[in-house]
DNA sequence: AAGTCATACAACCGCCGGAAT
DNA sequence: TATTCCGGCGGTTGTATGACT
């Protein structure tokens, strides 16, 4: 097939549960290689960018989702001050938590707030920070101070998965639940001796919704 | 109850830098 | 050295959902 054809024919928007699913077994068995020419064989029909995008964003294990901790929020402050737009850097300095999650945190809770603020910014979000009930939705709401904390285990990057050769890559097949993937995940971070409670909340929140 | 507006966030796009050839 | 390819980054858009009138 073309290359143009292969665009046209290329899904887009929202990933259906099928695709989370292809794309987990894939990476379980086989690892991360090469993006662009992951998703065939995989048997998806997104470019390699999408897939590391959903995989990099909201697949890979470790992962936190949901509502931001104080320190997390105090964190993204402190360094948007220092660093501006490095969602990158930021997150590296977050565990479990993405540069396009950040920086659509900041964008829509916290630069507004600056925005309304017209004060130095050194000032303005020290001040406007509010931990009661939100006036309005744009007001910034951080956790109460004995709220868990940010977990610091290191969850960036991409991971090392078993290869074929492990006794994880014949498990997994199409018909494969999810509970059978989340254990499977589990092995693997066993095995490469990153897996831990919270890798395996982490997993548990991922796998949930699929 | 229906329509409109605002918000949150998942996903895409374009660009850039580094590695490979 | 020049070119190509790939991964990563930041900006932006599209859409679902909730709040409001």
């Amino acid at each position: 097939m073309a290359k143009s054809d292969e665009k046209r024919t290329l899904n887009k928007g929202p990933w259906s549960p099928e695709e989370d699913r292809k794309l987990i077994a894939y990476i379980t068995r086989y690892g991360i290689w090469n993006w662009s020419q992951m998703a065939k064989p995989a048997g998806l029909q997104r470019s390699g960018k999408s897939c590391r995008l959903r995989w990099v964003n909201y697949l890979r294990p470790g992962l936190k989702h949901g509502n931001f901790t104080r320190e997390e929020v105090e964190t993204i402050l402190d360094l948007h001050q220092k660093l501006g737009n490095r969602w990158s850097v930021i997150a590296s300095r977050l565990p479990g938590r993405t540069d396009n999650e950040i920086k659509n945190y900041w964008n829509t809770h916290l630069s507004r707030r600056l925005k309304h603020n017209l004060m130095p910014k050194s000032q303005s979000f020290q001040t406007s920070i509010v931990e009661t009930e939100p006036k309005s939705s744009s007001e910034i709401v951080l956790p109460p101070a004995n709220a868990p904390e940010a977990s610091f285990a290191e969850t960036s990057g991409a991971i090392q998965l078993p290869l074929p050769s492990s006794n994880l890559a014949g498990e997994i097949d199409q018909s494969q639940t999810f509970e059978e993937l989340q254990s499977i995940l589990e092995q693997s971070f066993t095995a490469q001796g990153s897996y831990n409670a919270e890798n395996s909340e982490a997993i548990n929140a991922e796998l949930e919704f699929l």
